[in-house]
DNA sequence: AACGTCGTCAACCGCCTGGCC
DNA sequence: GGGCCAGGCGGTTGACGACGT
């Protein structure tokens, strides 16, 4: 049994993957579907474990996947929502059609982390040499973007970047509306843009920040002023007579 | 030309989660 | 409720090419 076992992890390949390769698994999965991963590597007669199979199909066999240099505009919703939802790379993926959670993670890594950092440092340069602490000079910057909500409080902006959109219904629903509903990326640039710039209104910050410190998602639906789908709608509209 | 260093990216690893029995 | 398994996810590794010394 034992034995057996050992042979079979002996058999597993790893490594580069060939052509001949891609190509069988390419027709194993168009027969057998995506799923099923270990039987379908079984089936097939790679010697390669499931997870190796479903990895090589998801990040470069994939028939709708982009492949080539991502456009600045790619770069930019990257930027934006590594900002709001850190690593979380498959959740940044699924906003980029045609890209893959791995080649963003890479990207990130070996293109954008670096000019991150620099610019953060650039606003701690700043910071000091107007001699404020950095995250006053900060919220300095964010007053002055937005000088009609003068009821706004350093706490309140603080509470909405600690919210985050992470798990916001409204933010998972309109991004599906997004990139179900576009006819290319630079629609989908366009539209990701002006959502963002919805929500990223006083009015619907105000909004969405909890007196009580609750999740502001449980306090929307407990809430019985908030409708998602009444706004998802008001959204959609405004989006389509523009 | 030889060697070292760095950047890039495909692939792997290990952990977590959700569904099923 | 608990065990098992498949799949998903983020972090890490390693091969390879480009570039500098």
């Amino acid at each position: 049994m034992a034995y057996r076992a050992t042979m079979q992890e002996q058999m597993i390949r790893k490594g580069p993957w060939l052509e001949e390769e891609d190509e069988r698994l390419a027709a194993f999965v168009t027969l057998m579907g995506e799923r099923r991963w270990d039987s379908l590597a079984r089936a097939s007669g790679l010697r390669r474990s499931g997870k190796s199979c479903r990895l090589r199909w998801l990040n470069y066999l994939r028939p709708d996947l982009k492949h080539g240099q991502i456009s600045d505009e790619e770069e930019q919703i990257i930027l934006q929502l590594h900002e709001r939802w850190g690593n979380k790379w498959s959740k940044i993926a699924r906003r980029l059609p045609g890209r893959t959670d791995n080649e963003i993670k890479n990207y990130w890594r070996t293109h954008l982390r670096k000019k991150v950092q620099e610019q953060e440092q650039e606003i701690l340069q700043r910071a000091i040499n107007n001699a404020v602490n950095p995250q006053d000079f900060l919220l300095q910057q964010g007053d002055r973007s937005c000088e009609d909500d003068k009821s706004r409080t350093s706490s309140d902006i603080l509470q909405i970047s600690d919210y985050g959109f992470a798990a916001s219904p409204y933010e998972d629903r309109l991004f599906d509306w997004i990139s179900g509903s576009s006819s290319g990326i630079n629609e989908d640039v366009r539209k990701h843009n002006e959502v963002w710039n919805m929500f990223s209104s006083s009015s619907y910050n105000l909004g969405f920040v909890s007196a009580s410190g609750d999740s502001i998602w449980d306090y929307n639906s407990s809430s019985s002023s908030w409708n998602l789908d009444e706004d998802l709608q008001v959204v959609k509209q405004t989006w389509n007579t523009q």
